[in-house]
DNA sequence: GATATTATTGTACTTTTGACACTATGCCCG
DNA sequence: CGGGCATAGTGTCAAAAGTACAATAATATC
């Protein structure tokens, strides 16, 4: 008869915010302990144990919802990650020991991959315990745990996903100008786009439709808004 | 301070087998035990907990082996399923009882998809305890748990990523016809394709190299073998 | 009203996709 | 050994999709 098995399973959100001035990821600070020198607080993807009596997308609500703040979040899973090794680095175990009840346990955690639009979700960074902040993709440091490697992972799900999904819009305001639009693609797979090819395919999504609204508050030409209509395809 | 979480982590995998009559899926069928009405054991898909130092992809080689002595199957992760009452229906609970130390824990599972030829891996059949069974995908009946839908999105997860990831290879000999990987593309799609467009397309796959060898054992003209080469490309 | 700034639009070319039917080869059998 | 059978193998044309590319339009500011 094996062992009886006894481990820790969370969830870990990586959610990213969008806005004109770039994609940004969410990330949250280890409260305090800056005691000993390899044990400086480090950031972290936000995420938690799951509770007993809910799903992993509830949790992952849940959770993202107790230590951001944030709310009715679109968010996906899109890989467990089981390292058995994956909380036992020593850089780790100062802030395992201050929160844990089993800080030695194994711990499995389901990713998932939040989207936000940053203009829309107004940000209230550090408004909670230990600080959230966004912050830049590529300015992202050491993160606890394995988090580094589950935001790459959690960002090439979202290259490889972006087009096919409709969750672009996921990333924008509610009403948008096309040139938001091609904008983040331009970000997020990392290419420059022809401005009037990227206009005609729009043009052949239906669940893209144009308001009877425009741009306001530009000193120039303001741009026609859209909208994402899921429903319609 | 949260109660301590306390539950159970198990890997299930979906093995598809292909040869020239069918895509077939991997059943197992629970021992015995038929002794009332509601409890007669149903099939369902190899799989159980992982152990406390193996890794996820780990643990499913290692149970696929143990249950089915599959071997050095492809497999992949494709999703975790963590309904809190997915092991909690009647009808799943004789069994349950018989197994496990805690047959009221809540069991969190890790779905891999997992994908043979059966021409190159000779099915044994029943060979184990309980039994084993290729069952042919439309004629799966009810499985235990929520088995039926983790078989349901791995095929999914099949279709969607059969074109992409160069994984149709892995379900076919080593040497294959294009008639072959034709017909596998046509059962696994759902769709007809034709024979000129397919080879076509398949001749600008570099992956995809022709051998100095035919066919044989066929009553008609013997069609060219090609394998699948992963380093190009 | 001139200027600055971004929005908006079309065309020619290339590439890819999709529909479609006949000839070739090897085995079997008489 | 020749005819029949079964599947292998191959090319062309039209439509659709993708790609490169630049001039005009609308608004705010000064």
């Amino acid at each position: 008869m094996p062992a009886t098995q006894s481990l820790h399973l969370s969830v870990d959100c990586v959610v990213f915010g969008y806005n004109d001035s770039g994609l940004k990821v969410l990330l949250i600070n280890q409260k305090g302990l800056s005691t000993s020198p390899e044990t400086t607080p480090r950031s972290q993807l936000p995420g938690d144990l799951i509770l007993m009596n809910e799903g992993l997308d509830q949790a992952a609500q849940r959770v993202l919802f107790e230590l951001t703040q944030l709310e009715g979040v679109y968010l996906k899973q899109f890989k467990a990650f089981g390292d058995p090794n994956r909380v036992k680095e020593l850089k780790d175990r100062a802030w395992l020991q201050s929160v844990r009840n089993l800080p030695d346990q194994r711990v499995v955690t389901v990713g998932y991959y939040g989207l936000v639009s940053l203009q829309d979700y107004e940000p209230r960074p550090s408004s909670f315990a230990g600080g959230v902040q966004w912050s830049e993709l590529n300015e992202v440091g050491p993160l606890a745990f394995d988090h580094n490697s589950i935001l790459d992972e959690a960002f090439e799900t979202l290259q490889e996903q972006l087009e096919s999904q409709h969750i672009s819009f996921e990333l924008l305001p509610k009403k948008f100008t096309l040139t938001q639009l091609q904008a983040l693609y331009e970000i997020v797979l990392d290419k420059k786009l022809d401005k009037r090819n990227f206009r005609k395919n729009v043009k052949k999504m239906s669940h893209v439709v144009p308001l009877d609204e425009k741009q306001t508050g530009v000193m120039h030409k303001p741009a026609q808004l859209f909208s994402y209509e899921p429903q319609k395809d």
